[in-house]
DNA sequence: CATATATACTGAGTCAAGATCATTATTCCT
DNA sequence: AGGAATAATGATCTTGACTCAGTATATATG
């Protein structure tokens, strides 16, 4: 078969192709997307200009590999980290973490990477949108193993959970790339959590947005009562 | 005063400089950061090229000139909007579905506005930041109050419920323009306020870290207990 | 091994658009 | 009116993404 001996040239392509993305993403990460030449990618990976466009159509391409191969190892990792966890809380807890972190580690990139295309409206048809989606699917499922468990509401849009998610995090990661100082990630993650397990209002407050909360109070003083009694007359 | 007499060609000067920005505000909407060539514009503003750059430095300012003249509006309207809310919650409502729409709006203009600044780590210093300051000062003096007023949980550090509020409705806005039929506005901040009320998590979950919720357990298993006597009785 | 053909690579050249600046026009003041 | 200050112009420069005609390397064939 002609294939079979391609073997090894196919591996050298696939070698350059490495090379080149693994220099665009040190130059991206270095100079941002407009800040980087195609010149200098090509310097640092060893190849003359046009070879990059041999392997790439374009700049948007290259980045959209190097977006690619973060999404890949994001998504992996965190499928991986939830695998064994008890129960819903720990699963968000350490998907938060999970994300907060590698967002906040690489976020230079990734926000060039991803903005432009969130900005279009074209934004679901674009690729960009695909590896977000696998990303999130992880987070998805949760959610909806989550409501099956009963740990979950099941009157909450998916969509509407999930963007308050990932925004909040995304602008918490932000917040704490400028002031890696005065901010614990641990600290941030628990408060985090905590907002969305118990609301921002103060008890007394929250339960009344929830409704009922008198009357829960009464039937359950009543219950009491009544329970006393029942006590009382098995004895 | 020589100054006094220099109104009217000030005046002029003033008016052409609000010609560019308007023109560049629809030239930015239509082709967005990149697509939008400064040729355009000046045609557009009936200016030539180079007089574009007697008013502003370079492209970037004039996107910034743009984006200023939208946050100040935004921050009237959200100061004013809330004026005479009488609780937090009342006003935190308002300001979420103030933020989305306008933000939905004028989407792709205020994204490529402010995204390439916020991954800068320089993103403090730059004036879009100063921008947001300013208009999320709003409602940060919301929450300062509605912790006064005992209304909001004391223990949250700001920038958390901050960083929650803003990136969830940023992301929502994503998805509501993604999909505008299937998406209701009030529904979703309905939803959006709803976590942020008494959070994702189903009430005994919820219950549990809210606190009295010791109680609570203490007679449902009395309950139970003696339910479970009953049953055994009533055979 | 030599030749032919296909595949991979190169970098000088093209082009578009942001920014500049020497030149020209307008306004203002005496 | 005349001259100084201010405003405006657009041809020109610069930069960097992208192209393409040409060259080198690898593979197949006689």
């Amino acid at each position: 078969m002609a294939e079979a001996r391609t073997g090894t040239r196919r591996q050298r392509v696939e070698q350059k192709e490495q090379a080149i993305i693994a220099a665009a993403r040190a130059v991206f990460q270095e100079h941002g997307f407009d800040g980087a030449k195609i010149a200098e990618i090509a310097k640092l990976a060893g190849v003359a200009e046009g070879t990059v466009y041999l392997y790439f159509e374009n700049k948007n391409a290259l980045l959209l590999a190097v977006a690619a191969e973060f999404y890949d190892r994001l998504t992996r990792d965190a499928a991986e980290g939830i695998k064994d966890l008890p129960d819903t809380a720990a699963k968000l807890t350490f998907l938060a973490r999970h994300h907060m972190e590698r967002v906040a580690a690489e976020w230079p990139m990734l926000g060039m990477a991803m903005t432009p295309a969130k900005v279009s409206d074209e934004y679901r048809q674009s690729e960009e949108y695909q590896l977000n989606r696998t990303y999130v699917e992880v987070f998805d499922q949760v959610i909806r193993d989550g409501v099956n468990r009963s740990e979950i509401r099941a009157d909450l849009p998916l969509s509407v959970v999930r963007d308050l998610f990932y925004g909040g995090l995304e602008y918490g990661a932000r917040t704490m790339r400028m002031r890696p100082s005065k901010t614990d990630i641990d600290e941030t993650i628990a408060n985090f959590m905590l907002i969305l397990t118990a609301g921002m209002f103060v008890p007394p407050v929250q339960a009344e947005a929830g409704g009922g909360a008198d009357k829960m109070q009464a039937v359950l003083s009543r219950l009491e009562k009544v329970a006393g009694r029942l006590e009382t007359a098995a004895d």
